[in-house]
DNA sequence: ATATTATTGTGTCTTATTGACACAAAGTTT
DNA sequence: AAACTTTGTGTCAATAAGACACAATAATAT
C-alpha cells in the first residue's frame, strides 16, 4: 500500500471536483472504488510539509494522472456525521497490509477544491484504490461516497457564482473555439438558455477574446468564426473582476 | 489549563475575524496574549463531535464572551510555514501544567471564519490565554501573531466582494440608523467615497429598508430620517443575490 | 443543378441602470 | 439674525441590458 499515514496530517482530507466540458455537457471526473463499488471524487490527504493546494495537486495526479491543474479551495466540509459510513474503509479492509486501517477510520474534515480543465487534454487513469476513473456528466452522477454529492453541488454553485464576476472558459475550452461553443458552456453551467446576440455582445465587451479570421468547416450551415482567449486581458479580468457592484 | 487536547482534532484550528463598525471605523476584535505580548485573532480548536462552525461559535464564546454570532468560513490557511513561529507556544510554556505543550507545537491548518456584529452589543472579555480583548480599527492593527494579518486581509477582501452581490449591514448597524450612517459603513468597507444621492437610490432599489417617520435630533444640521432593515426582504436578497451577472 | 434545411452573422429599438451634478430645507452655532 | 453644516431631493446624459428578424452560407436532399 502506498499510503504512509505517518507522514500525513490526521483528521484532514481533501476532495477535488474537476469540471470538464464535452459534447455540450458539463462533466465531473469521478473514480470508482474497487471493492465498495461506490463512485467518489478523487481526493487525498495532506503531508506534513504541504499546503492544501500542493497536496491537492499531488493527490489528483496520483488518483487520475492529471497534472498542472490549478485547484481552488471553495469550502470545508466538516459535518461530524459526514464520514461515519466511509465506504473507503471497506476497500481498505479488503486489501492486504491494512495495518493503517484505523487511521482511515478517523473522523475527517475535508477541504473541497475545484478546477476547470480542458476535456480533451485529460487521460484519466485509475489508481490502486479504484478500477475506473472517468468523466460523468452532471445528470449521470448517482449516489456518491459519503457527502460527495453535496461537495459537487456546492462546487457547481461556486462555479455559477464565479461566472458573474470573473471570466470563465480558458481552462474549459480548446485553444480555438466558436462563439456558439462558448455560449453552450455558459448555458450549461448556468442551466439556462441565453440569447445568442446578447451573449455575443456581452462577452465581446469584456475584450477577452481574439477573433480569428479563419473558420471551421464541415457542418451543414454557415461556418462560424473561430476565437481564442486573449491571455493578457483574460488575466486582467480575473484580477479586476468583470463589473457590477459598488 | 482548560484545554483537553484528547478531545480535539489534531492539526486543525480555526480563527475568527469579527468585524464591527463604530465611530465611522471598521473594527476587528483582537485578543492580546498574556505572555508573548502579541495580538491575535480569537481562535480555537475543533472537538471530535463538532462542525467547524459549531466549534467556532464555542471558541468565540470562550475567548471573548460573544454568543449567537453567525460565522461564515471563507478560506483555509495551510501554508506549511504559517505556524513555525507560533508565539502561543511561549504563552503555554509560561503556564503551569503544560503537559499538552507538544500538542500545540504541531503544525496547524487553520480555517478562517468571519462575522459581522453590532459593535454596541459586544462586551468583549479576555480568557485564560489573554489579558485584553478589544476592538481595533483596521489601521491600528500592528503585527499580529503568525499569519493573522493575512487572515484579516483576506477576510476584508471577502467582505468587499460580498458587498457586490449581497446586502450587508444588518449585523453591523444598530436597529435604527440613518442613511448617511449606512453609507459610511459601505464607504469604510470599500475604502472609497460614494455619491450620496446615487447611494441612496441604489440601496433603496433593493427594497431592504423601511423608512421610519421619525427623525434623529441633536446634530447641528437638518435631521436625517431613520431607517430599519426589512427583515423579510433582506433575507430574500441574501438568498437571491442582488443582481448583475448572467 | 436546384431547392431545402440548419445554423451563423449582424443591428436597432426600448427600457433599466449608472454616474455626474446643484439647490433648497432644517437645525445648531455664533 | 446670520452663518454653518448636513440633509433631502431630481434631472440629464451615458451606458448596459433585454427583446427581437432577416440575410448569408454550407451541407444535404431531390
Amino acid at each position: 500500500m502506498s499510503f504512509k499515514p505517518d507522514n500525513l496530517l490526521e483528521h484532514i482530507s481533501l476532495d477535488c471536483v474537476i469540471f470538464g466540458f464535452h459534447a455540450n455537457q458539463l462533466k465531473v471526473l469521478l473514480v470508482h472504488m474497487k471493492y465498495s463499488g461506490k463512485w467518489a471524487l478523487p481526493g487525498g490527504f495532506i503531508q506534513k510539509n504541504e499546503s492544501i493546494e500542493t497536496a491537492a495537486s499531488r493527490a489528483l495526479k496520483e488518483r487520475t494522472g492529471l497534472s498542472d491543474i490549478f485547484l481552488k479551495q471553495f469550502r470545508v466540509f466538516s459535518d461530524p456525521g459526514r464520514s461515519i459510513l466511509n465506504p473507503a474503509v471497506k476497500d481498505l479492509e479488503e486489501q492486504e497490509g491494512n495495518e493503517h486501517l484505523n487511521w482511515f477510520k478517523q473522523r475527517f474534515i475535508s477541504v473541497g477544491l475545484y478546477a476547470l480543465v480542458e476535456f480533451s487534454k485529460v487521460d484519466p487513469k485509475p489508481d490502486i484504490f479504484s478500477d475506473v476513473c472517468e468523466w460523468k456528466s452532471l445528470d449521470e452522477i448517482g449516489e456518491l461516497m459519503m457527502d460527495h454529492n453535496l461537495i459537487v453541488k456546492k462546487a457547481l454553485k461556486t462555479l455559477q457564482a464565479q461566472l458573474s464576476y470573473q471570466p470563465i472558459g480558458f481552462n474549459l475550452m480548446p485553444a480555438q473555439f466558436t462563439m456558439p461553443e462558448l455560449q453552450k458552456l455558459y448555458e450549461t453551467i448556468l442551466g439556462k438558455k441565453l440569447d445568442r446576440r446578447n451573449f455575443q455582445r456581452k462577452i465581446l465587451s469584456y475584450k477577452i477574446l481574439n477573433k480569428l479570421g479563419e473558420r471551421k468547416e464541415g457542418q451543414a450551415n454557415k461556418a462560424p468564426f473561430l476565437y481564442e482567449f486573449n491571455l493578457g486581458n483574460y488575466q486582467k479580468a480575473l484580477e479586476n473582476g468583470l463589473s457590477g457592484g459598488w
